[in-house]
Parts: structure tokens; sequence; C-alpha cells
DNA sequence: TCAAAAGTGTTATCCTTACACCCATGT
DNA sequence: ACATGGGTGTAAGGATAACACTTTTGA
């Protein structure tokens, strides 16, 4: 019945936050694109999902995870088609199952490929700390514009240039960092990201030139970019609801240190006083008496996560104020 | 390298509701339990699992699906091993993605062995729109309370009763019903679902008599019970924060319907005023100008979910302003 | 002394919750 | 007339956002 094998690939997205600055865990070999740590399954030697990808990652990387969960099963084919290749599994039909996992810890790697990268290498668009980037209304904007009149109809022009602009907030709307996923999904169907051309040639279609598709955030092998899209829509979502946010800072820290890696993640910057006074009525950190001199003005308390609150009440995420006057 | 050979499966959740009663449909054979539709994922004729999925799902029961979202992806070997047989598959080893599906129609079933089933024929302590369900304080809790004496150390047995109290709201803590699937596991580990017996007898442990294990909801076949409570879970959290509850009505409706089918799903009753304030205000919904008469009093003014809004606001979900004083 | 960062106080506004009450229909 | 359910008004309380201001360090 079955012409190609199947194999189920796992692919983890393991993040961290190394002061400002937002990384993945990719595997970078000379000549090719990065890719994110990826294994196969082995039903007969492994028990479950995450036990498989936790030895992989150890194995490939040197790194032992904490917290992770799984985000997504992707199978499409002829979509990004994963490189059957890496699973050492000839013309396979690749299934992947993506799991994040995040760290406190961004350094510990050994010399087996594994290097910390910045998200936003990936993204360039995803950060809006310093204000809206500039892609977006010099490239993004204007390239998506094109897109939307190459419809065949109105209402399909209509509909294009919406979704256009309610994904990256053009013509005055605001900007939703939760929508990551979307606006990478928007950029692929637009043939804007340099993956496409990869799937087209795949198809039998003529592939754009390079220069035609350079521009848009680095690529990555087969489809880990939309992956790694969705872990920072996810992520994004997930720590205003969530406490996941402790996983990614050491014992204690400063309140600064914690709005840092919120706006890290985030992609645009939190009003600090709010964003302080909501952390203290939900009761998620107390102060541990000592201080932390090291930070260039008034020296500041040090914090803890109060574990204990997971058990009472896991719902909770940290507040994310928008600052608005910037 | 592989000595069982490896299959996909492929679970609808598939849900509705019809007055005030949730459903989902089961297959259901004589002298088996409750199974979900299912089928497997053939790599070489599936392109898309979703495809794959409304493809089976008619074949099996005449039905074509309209809204549907990825739920999990369950690989667990040993904890509610999914019946290999079902997928015509010998002793292979089975992966098994579940999928959520919405409908507004309940009824055109033909005889092919679906049937709708209420939600809480499953999940008899999930509803709590008469009050809470006697089940809790007569059983669950005296049950858990015993599981946790069982536990050898002071620190666990503490630990254990947290996580009951907690996850079914005792000792006068509040209901979450968003917590559907932390129950049905809490009770699976706490060894109070009959699905309990079927995996220990398959690792040789002995099993618990039909008697010890009885009482706590009908149980299903392999793990659909825990995939239908994960859909549940989902759910229940998404119609708050994604416009999803209009998936479950007709074109036209009146708001009692639409909250009927909101206290259905989440299982409390909501406060009627604010119900239809917070509708108004989110700009969700308009008036049709038809009116419904057979509403048992004053008739009820039809209303119609604006779709365009999906493009705006996706992020919009109904409020569920909990009632308080019954 | 000044810049930089920590930290406090206060106010306007909006949303949620709760309660009270009126309206329109069938029996 | 009265029970039932549809529908509106409003006030209290809490959360959020914005602004102004003080404190403590290093350069």
């Amino acid at each position: 019945m079955n012409g190609g094998e199947l194999v189920i690939g796992l692919n983890a997205v393991i993040m961290a936050v190394d002061g400002e600055k937002p990384l993945a865990l990719v595997i970078r070999n000379a000549g090719l694109p990065d890719g994110l740590p990826f294994g196969s399954f082995e039903p007969d030697s492994h028990r479950t999902f995450e036990l498989a990808l936790r030895r992989f990652v150890t194995e490939q990387t040197g790194f032992s995870l904490g917290y992770v969960e799984q985000l997504y099963t992707f199978g499409d084919r002829g979509r990004e088609a994963p490189l059957a290749e890496l699973a050492g599994a000839g013309d396979a039909r690749v299934i992947s199952v993506g799991y994040l996992a995040l760290t406190p810890q961004p350094d510990e790697l050994d010399e087996r490929g594994g290097v910390w990268e910045g998200w936003y290498r990936y993204f360039p668009w995803e950060d809006h700390r310093k204000g809206e980037p500039r892609i977006i209304a010099e490239t993004i904007a204007s390239r998506l514009r094109v897109w939307a009149d190459e419809s065949g109809s109105a209402g399909g022009r209509q509909a294009r240039w919406d979704r256009a602009r309610i994904a990256f907030g053009l013509d005055g709307r605001d900007w939703n960092g939760q929508r990551a996923l979307d606006r990478y999904e928007l950029l692929y169907e637009a043939g804007l990201v340099p993956e496409v051309s990869l799937d087209q040639a795949r198809d039998g279609e003529t592939a754009g030139t390079a220069e035609e598709k350079a521009g848009l955030g680095c690529p990555m092998a087969s489809d880990h970019r939309r992956i790694l899209a969705t872990a920072i829509s996810r992520l994004r979502a997930k720590i205003t609801y969530r406490p996941v946010l402790f996983e990614l800072v050491g014992e204690t820290f400063t309140l600064r240190e914690l709005q840092d890696t919120a706006e890290a993640i985030l992609g645009y910057r939190l009003h600090a006083q709010n964003f302080r006074r909501a952390l203290d009525r939900s009761g998620m950190v107390e102060s541990t008496g000592e201080m932390e001199t090291e930070t260039g003005g008034r020296p500041a308390q040090l914090y803890r996560f109060r574990r204990e609150i997971l058990r009472e009440q896991p719902a909770l995420g940290v507040a994310a104020p928008r600052l608005r006057t910037p």
C-alpha cells in the first residue's frame, strides 16, 4: 500500500534570551542554510516523543532541555517539504512534530554544530522595540501591494490587501506581535521568501532568481522557518496567560531583566511602571532582599519567582502593557 | 531498523450543540466501547492531514466537515495505546493526530455507525450548569483523598491533594472549566477510570476489577477519552478569545440560543444581561430585523454573525461572565 | 552635577459585575 | 393576571494607561 516509507521527524525550537536578544538554537553547517535541531523518532527505541526529543537534542548539541511543549504537527506534502535526507530516509515521506523548549542558559554549548542565533535575523520585520522596522514600509508594503494587485478579481485584490494590512499593521492599524505566523505565511503565499523557490522548483515550476527573493529575512532549511514562526507566535501569546517567562531567566533576577526578557520576546517596549505594578499585584514574584548593583544606575532589588503559585494559579501570565509614546 | 511498522492515525472530535446539549460524533458498535472516528493517514494518497481527515470522516459517517483545527499529536507507548487493529496494521506502532471539528448541524447522519452522543456521558463531573454535580463530592473527592494518602511521603500526599483540590475546585476553590484535560489526566493517574485497567493489563500488572473502576464516566476505546478531553479544554478556552462559537450555530440565531450554546460548552451558566451587552459592544453580531416567536415568552430578535469581523479582529471571543448567584 | 536607572503616587478611563426594572408574548 | 423570557439603565469596584515625581547610584 505504501510506496515510500513514513518517517516521524522531531523538530526542536529551543529558545533563550540573552540580555535584550531573543535566541534560538540552530544547527549551522558551512554552505547550507541554518536549520533547527532535528531527529527522527524511532518507534522501537523511544517510548514518547518528549523522551526522544530530549535525547537527540543532547546528542546533537550537548544541551539538556528543561521546559518543553508540543507545538504542531506538520504533514503537508509539497509545501516546504522537509528534507528527508536529514532523517536518513531516502525519498520517504516525513511528518514533523514541532516542539518548543525554553531555557535560561544561553551559553553551555559544546562544539557540535549548535549555535545560538537571534530570532530577528530570520524575521527582521518582527522587532518593533526601536519603532517599526524600516523593511516594512520600504519593502514589504510595496511587494504585498504588487501581490494583491496580481489577483484576478477586484474582490481578490481587496481581500489580499486587507490581509496584508491587518497582518503588518499597515495604514495606521496596530501591530499584533502574536501574528508572527500569519505574517510568515502571508509572505510565503506571496512568494516573497526564498523558501518558496525551492518548493516551486520541486513542483517543476520556474523558480525566481535569488535576487528577486532576497531581503526578506534569512532563509532556513526546509520548513524550519515556518516552525520557528509558529514557536514565536505561541510564546508571545503564552507569556500573557501562563508564567512561562520565568523559564527564561535565572533563579533570581531584577525586574528590569524580566522586562528586557519580555520585550525581547514580544518585540515591543513595555511601560515599565505598569509592568512592575502588575507583577506586584499578581503575587508571582517576591523580593529576595538582596540587591544587584551592576545596573548602571540605582541598584535594583533581586526577585525570585514564587513557584508555589503554579499550583494555585497556573493561569497567571505577565502583563504586557504596551508603551505608546516612544 | 524498525521492527513494527509506523502508522499515522487521524482522530476527529466532531462537535455540535443541540439546544442545551453538547454533542460529539462517536462510532458505536455493539459490545465495544464508543470510539472517535478514526482513519489512517496514507502518505501516498493524501497530500495533507486535513484533506485525509475530511475524506475519511465523510466515508465513515456521511458527514462533511466545516471548521477544522489540529489539536495535538499523541505518541506515547503503553499509555492508553491506540488500538492498532482499527488501523488494520497488526502490531504496528500508532501515532495519532487529533483534530477538532465544529459543525452547526447535529442531524444529517446516515446509518454508517456514527451517533451523536452528549459529552457529559463521558465526563459527568464537567457539567456545572445545575450546580456542582453530585459525583464530585460523593465519589471523586473521597477517592482522590485515598489516592493522595497512598503516596509515600508527606510532601507527596500534600502535592497530590493540592492537585486534586485545584483541578476539581474542592474546599471552596472555584471551578475552572478549561481544566477538563487536567481532571481527566488526574483521574487516570489515580487509576479511577476504567481505561487504566487495559493499560495495566497490557503491561502485565494486575488489572482492577470492573466494579472498582466503575462510575467515573462512560469509558471509550483506546485513548479516545483523553482526546475528547483535550478537545473540550481547547474549545472552552478558545471560545473566549476567538469567534468560534458561531461555527456551532446556524446562519441566524437568537441571543438566547447563542447563550445556551456557550453554556453547553462551558458547562456553567452565564449572566444573561452581561453576556448580551458584551456581544453588543464587540460588534460581532447584528440584528437581521426578523423575530423568532417560538421562544415561550416575548419574541426574540434574530441575529447574524458579522463574518467581516474575522478579517479585522480575529482575536475576538465571546465574553463568559459567570453567573454567581444561581 | 548630571545622566541613568529604580521605584512611588495619583488620576482619568474603561470594563466587569451586579442589581433593578420595564417590555411583549402565551396561557 | 401572571409566568416566562427578552431587553435596557445604571452604579460600584477593579484594572489599565498615562503622567509626574522622588531616590540612588556611577561617571
